[in-house]
DNA sequence: GCCGTTTTCGGCCCGACTGTTTTCAGTCG
């Protein structure tokens, strides 16, 4: 874990030891939101109190005096004494309680000061006993409640991977589609941010046809997967079900594919929202977020005397009785994203983009085109892959098989990077198989056109830096990934000088996954980024981001940093079955959270760029 | 605990829903 995502975990649960301490709420959610912005703070947050000390850390938005002595102390000592402190004087099992759906901080305090809870196990003994009913605002409805959250918690909790979440929106609205006609529907949420992981996925109908929200309604409720609907949603506008994500692939054996029995395995809460058409775009703005986002673009039309809400933007009467939709007033603007954002003062925001990192300002309409963010990389503008396997290893494609499913989705190039001899399980290439390898890739040039096959080589990044091949075989390549495969529990420095003598050695073109991570596996290294970006842009390096939704590596905050450092980048789908091409969404969309403009994506580039620049290393 | 061309003190995003209450507190998204 990076420092900057550990600090950012201590400073939450300073926010939510203060709630439950019954400390001033305003407090507590200045810690939360100053962990928000520390954990999407492109450079390494420490590096920045050592070097530059407290002004700077004041500058960064939401961090004052206090959070920056906090900040300092972190990063000289390694830890925050008054967390410490709060630890010691609440118990480590409220933490725990919190998470239950409908417990907050509030109620969660009660029951510890006045019924004597302090974990799970006690909380369930005076339910039992019915002591909890003595308990202020604790009726017969409310302790029913809890109980069933309690027993539902167990199970769910865990967040879901890109790729399997994306699965099931689409399954979901495919099979909406036939009932509800051209009715504008999509999913909003994190998934359509292109977060690496969500909580719950939100689809999004806009009718306003009763029949066809009856029929939508009912079909959701009935559909294949759905093993439950989730209590709560009297009306039809608001339906949530439980449903199995019922994913599986080559990552996934070991958790996440279904044991033995159909209404077994991972599931994920799904909910059906239902507006008005005039409503959706300030609907769809709204429940894709994030919260931050929501929040500044709130706090834009205060600024502006105009109110924001999931309904639309509307002019702010000073009435504070009731919500303006519902005193019948006339929205400026409410059926499209766009026209919210343009009566703000703002060009349109990508989704993506949509963290309260700085896109605010960036997109204002009265921002000097200079300084305008340059056009982000688009799936579309993806004409080449180059990080691909074979049967000559791990792969399941002929050379020729996988060329040509390259050239059927548009691509100009194709690089062939088999495992290179250390990485044994995966059927890495002796020397001398290599070689045989290069002369099979020449050959097969020769059986399909309109492509260009590149012979290349993912070869495993040693631990102490080396490669895997001598410099002669590499010499003798097109391209050369070199990629962490083993030691990846290595401590921060020896990762750094590692990678670092990899981005320096002069036959090398990309860095393959550079921090080695699994999403919700395996954390991977942690390097020093500040360090290897400022290399990889002197070396001409281009910085993988593997398109695989289990990778994503690099991830969004560290190619924003890259990309701030000038570096060029790859966006590879790391080819292992003819469906690995479809993950390139996942890479392109995380490229995007991290502001790739297209031109800095050496997969855009036309072929005689590409292959010049490839050269330039031979 | 942060923040400021209407404030260096007194604010701090908005609305729906639920359950416990006789007017509202807490939670959620």
């Amino acid at each position: 874990m990076s420092d900057n995502a550990h600090l950012a975990e201590q400073l939450d649960l300073i926010s939510k030891l203060l709630e439950l301490n019954g400390a001033d709420s305003f407090r507590a959610s200045a810690n939360a939101r100053a962990a928000r912005a520390i954990e999407a703070w492109p450079a390494d947050i420490c590096a920045v109190a050592r070097d530059r000390g407290k002004p700077a850390l004041m500058e960064i938005e939401g961090i004052g005096p206090k959070l920056a002595d906090k900040i300092i102390e972190y990063s000289r000592d390694g830890r925050i004494k008054e967390l410490d402190e709060l630890r010691a004087a609440t118990p480590a099992g409220l933490l725990d309680i919190m998470q239950v759906p409908g417990l907050g901080p509030k109620t969660v305090r009660m029951l510890w000061q006045e019924g004597k809870v302090v974990d799970r196990a006690s909380l369930q003994r005076i339910i039992d006993d019915g002591t909890i009913l003595t308990l202020p605002r604790m009726g017969a409805k409310a302790v029913e409640k809890i109980k069933a959250s309690l027993a539902l918690h167990v199970e769910a909790a865990q967040r879901l991977r890109l790729g399997p979440a994306a699965a099931v929106a689409d399954r979901v609205l495919a099979a909406l589609r036939p009932i509800v006609g051209d009715s504008p529907m999509a999913f909003a949420g994190s998934l359509r941010r292109g977060k690496d992981t969500v909580g719950d996925i939100d689809v999004l109908l806009a009718t306003d046809n009763a029949t066809i929200s009856r029929a939508a309604h009912e079909a959701f409720i009935t559909m294949k997967g759905v093993t439950g609907v989730v209590a709560g949603g009297s009306a039809e506008t608001r339906t949530s079900v439980q449903m199995l994500v019922g994913f599986s692939s080559r990552w996934d054996e070991s958790d996440d594919s279904p044991p033995a029995g159909e209404q077994a395995g991972p599931r994920v809460q799904v909910d059906l929202r239902i507006m008005p058409k005039a409503s959706f775009g300030a609907a769809i703005m709204y429940f894709t977020g994030s919260k931050e986002h929501n929040v500044a673009m709130r706090l834009r039309a205060l600024d502006r005397g105009l109110t924001l809400n999931e309904y639309g933007l509307f002019p702010e009467d000073n009435s504070t009785t009731e919500a303006p939709h519902k005193r019948g007033i006339a929205p400026i603007a409410s059926d499209t994203e766009e026209a919210i954002y343009n009566a703000l003062g703002l060009r349109f925001i990508p989704p993506e983009l949509r963290e309260n990192a700085g896109e605010l300002s960036a997109f204002a309409l009265d921002t000097p085109p200079a300084s305008a963010p340059a056009a982000l990389v688009s799936l579309s503008d993806i004409r080449a892959d180059l990080h691909a396997h074979t049967t000559a290893s791990d792969g399941v494609l002929s050379i020729v098989a996988l060329a040509t499913e390259a050239k059927r989705r548009g691509f100009h190039t194709i690089a062939v990077t088999d495992h290179s001899k250390s990485s044994v399980i995966a059927g890495g290439l002796s020397p001398e198989r290599l070689r045989a390898h290069i002369g099979a890739i020449h050959a097969a040039r020769g059986e399909i056109d309109g492509i260009t096959i590149l012979a290349g080589s993912e070869v495993d990044i040693l631990s102490d830096g080396s490669l895997d091949y001598d410099d002669d075989l590499l010499a003798a390549l097109d391209v050369v990934v070199a990629s962490p495969h083993a030691a990846l529990t290595q401590d921060s420095a020896t990762a750094t000088k590692r990678l670092l003598r990899a981005i320096e050695h002069p036959l090398v073109h990309i860095l393959g996954h550079p921090t080695g991570r699994l999403v919700l596996r395996r954390p991977g290294l942690s390097p020093d980024m500040a360090t290897l970006v400022a290399a990889a842009k002197q070396h001409a390096v281009a910085l993988e981001i593997n398109a695989h939704w289990m990778r994503l590596d690099l991830r969004d905050t560290h190619i924003r940093q890259s990309v701030d450092a000038g570096c060029v980048l790859a966006i590879n789908c790391d080819v292992h079955h003819p469906e690995d091409f479809d993950n390139l969404k996942f890479g392109v969309q995380t490229a995007r959270r991290g502001w790739l403009p297209r031109e800095r994506c050496i997969n855009t580039w036309d072929a005689p760029k590409l292959h010049t620049w490839l050269k330039a290393k031979r």
